[in-house]
RNA sequence: GGCGACAUAGCCAAGUGGUAAGGCCGUGGAUUGCAAAUCCAUUAUCCCCCAGUUCGAAUCUGGGUGUCGCCUCCA
């Protein structure tokens, strides 16, 4: 079996290839520390970590680099209007951003390079841009001249011409712009008064965005990259204007795949800050499992769209507790079924999810064959409280589970019991005690004593089953 | 206006030439005092529309229609 990717730069599916053996070198363009994550970034940063997982999980050594933005426009407008640093608003928001991606069960990178830490590495691949010819300095500004790369657009299909003649007035030359081209883009701006700033050849300032990144890689990763991945709406202009800055200079591609996540759509529009019809991870958080979250999102395919509905959430929501209950079996009754610990996998099912999951990142796909395991498990474990016994041999229930977790692993799926169900009070005997006298009202037909019974035991946690012949079991849930 | 992606049941969604995975919801039956839980069974003659290629297409080609993204900060 093979890993076959969709590479935006070839817009094609092909086999994935790394550049040195067994090893990936993957780069994500992270956020901008301004706010508060949403479900849009909460996608992102899901769908590369598990990209992340699998290729470990497929044999891979994968160095992982995310960055943090944090010189921006809007950080110091944030900062501003809350009256401290841009470096306390990014401090406080990538704090933020830890603390949710932990709630979500994403893994950490290898590193979370910032801009401000990233000054020398930014300002020598400016120096290098300069004397190579594609940047200009202008007034204490430096731009790339996007003219001077031939390649430019190669990522995102455009031609600098089409751009320009299709873009009907909204490309308007500036008057007061230092830009020599329209689509000429910031690698350095010049300080303004009350800003941040620091020093170079061309005087106090800051860095523009895109530079950020392709000294990022270049300094963490090298100079040819096997992935580069990211959200769909940075294909242009920002990796674009990556793969200018860093391939004018080297002279080599910058990476071999790129790979693009779709977004999300509420109402039919992407979400976004300017529209302001986000939703942070917080918020969705109070109302939803990080588990559900997660599946709602492996579920699509990770280049479309997906709308987000509190429906979709609450399908999610279920769907989830039925995954949960058959990676919960192991735990809830292996030791009375005498499982023996001994790390099984059941090969047929390892490699339909791999087959799936292979072609480009076929989560959904891969999925199916969870639910197919945990719907199994989940079935037998009833039957066990049902009836006491169960239908599938113990040895093949055993790696049934041991698969159902590995993969589920994967995938970044975990449970675990809720621990706060002991403290409903009460004591096994008292139970019994209560279910006796309720089958004693049930006989004597006092349908509201027994029921009144029922409904208390059910609000403390136990859940009573009515077996033929007069019988009840409960157990707590 | 330019570039790109997508369109499969009530909802979400996989499937890229051989006759429609999976999830959620629902339905029928068993069981029950009634429930709940559970078990069993069941839910697209058809894949946006039209034409073509083919023995055969949801899957390929052409043309429509619709939706979304990017072209400005953006995950």
């Amino acid at each position: 079996m093979t890993l076959t990717v969709y590479n935006t730069l070839t817009r094609n599916k092909s086999a994935f290839q790394t550049i040195e053996e067994h090893k990936v070198r993957m780069y994500c363009c992270g956020i901008t520390v301004y706010d508060y994550c949403h479900l849009g970034h909460a996608r992102t940063c899901l769908v590369w970590d598990v990209v992340r997982r699998y290729l470990q999980w497929s044999g891979y050594e994968v160095k992982y680099i995310q960055n943090f933005t944090d010189i921006d426009d809007k950080i110091l407008k944030r900062a501003s209007q809350e009256g401290t640093s841009m470096e306390a608003v990014s401090e406080k928001y990538i704090a933020a951003y830890f603390e949710d991606m932990e709630r979500l069960g994403v893994g950490q990178a290898d590193a979370y390079p910032r801009a401000t830490h990233t000054l020398d590495g930014i300002k020598r691949l400016v120096a290098e841009l300069e004397q190579k010819g594609f940047a200009y300095p202008a007034e204490g500004d430096v731009y790339y001249a996007v003219r001077k790369f031939p390649d430019y657009g190669k990522l995102s299909g455009r031609k600098l011409e089409d751009m320009q003649a299709g873009a009907s007035g909204r490309v308007d030359q500036d008057p007061d712009s230092k830009k020599q081209y329209p689509f000429d883009f910031a690698l350095w701006k010049a300080a303004k008064e009350d800003e941040p700033a620091w020093e170079s050849p061309w005087g106090n300032g800051r860095p523009g965005w895109h530079i950020e990144c392709s000294a990022m890689v270049r300094e963490r990763l090298g100079e040819t990259i096997d992935i580069h991945v990211g959200g769909g709406d940075l294909t242009f202009p920002h990796h674009e204007n990556e793969i200018a800055q860093s391939e004018a200079v080297t002279g080599k591609p910058l990476a071999n795949y790129w790979l693009h996540n779709g977004m999300i759509i509420v109402e039919g529009k992407k979400m976004s800050k300017s529209l302001g019809n986000f939703i942070t991870i917080r918020e969705l958080l109070d109302k939803y499992e990080p588990m559900a979250v997660r599946l709602f999102i492996l579920q699509a395919q990770y280049r479309k769209p997906v709308d987000f509905t509190d429906e979709a959430l609450s399908t999610a929501t279920n769907s989830w507790s039925t995954l949960k209950e058959g990676l919960l079996f192991g735990d809830q009754y292996g030791e009375q079924l005498g499982f023996s610990g001994t790390n099984l996998l059941d090969q047929e099912l390892v490699n339909r999810f791999k087959s799936a999951v292979d072609d480009d990142f076929n989560f959904a796909g891969g999925l199916a064959v969870l639910f197919e395991i945990a719907k199994n498990l989940s079935k037998e474990g009833h039957i066990l409280i049902h009836e006491g016994i169960i239908k599938t041999d113990v040895q093949e229930l055993e790696q049934q589970w041991q698969t159902l977790t590995q993969l589920a692993t994967v995938l970044g799926f975990t449970a675990s019991i809720d621990k706060d169900n002991s403290n409903t009070g009460l004591s096994d005997s008292e139970i019994d005690t209560l279910v006796q006298q309720r089958n004693e009202a049930r006989s004597n037909k006092d349908y509201a004593q027994s029921d009144r019974l029922r409904d208390q035991l059910q609000s403390q946690g136990i859940t009573l089953i009515d077996k033929p012949g007069g019988i009840t079991i409960w157990n707590r849930d």
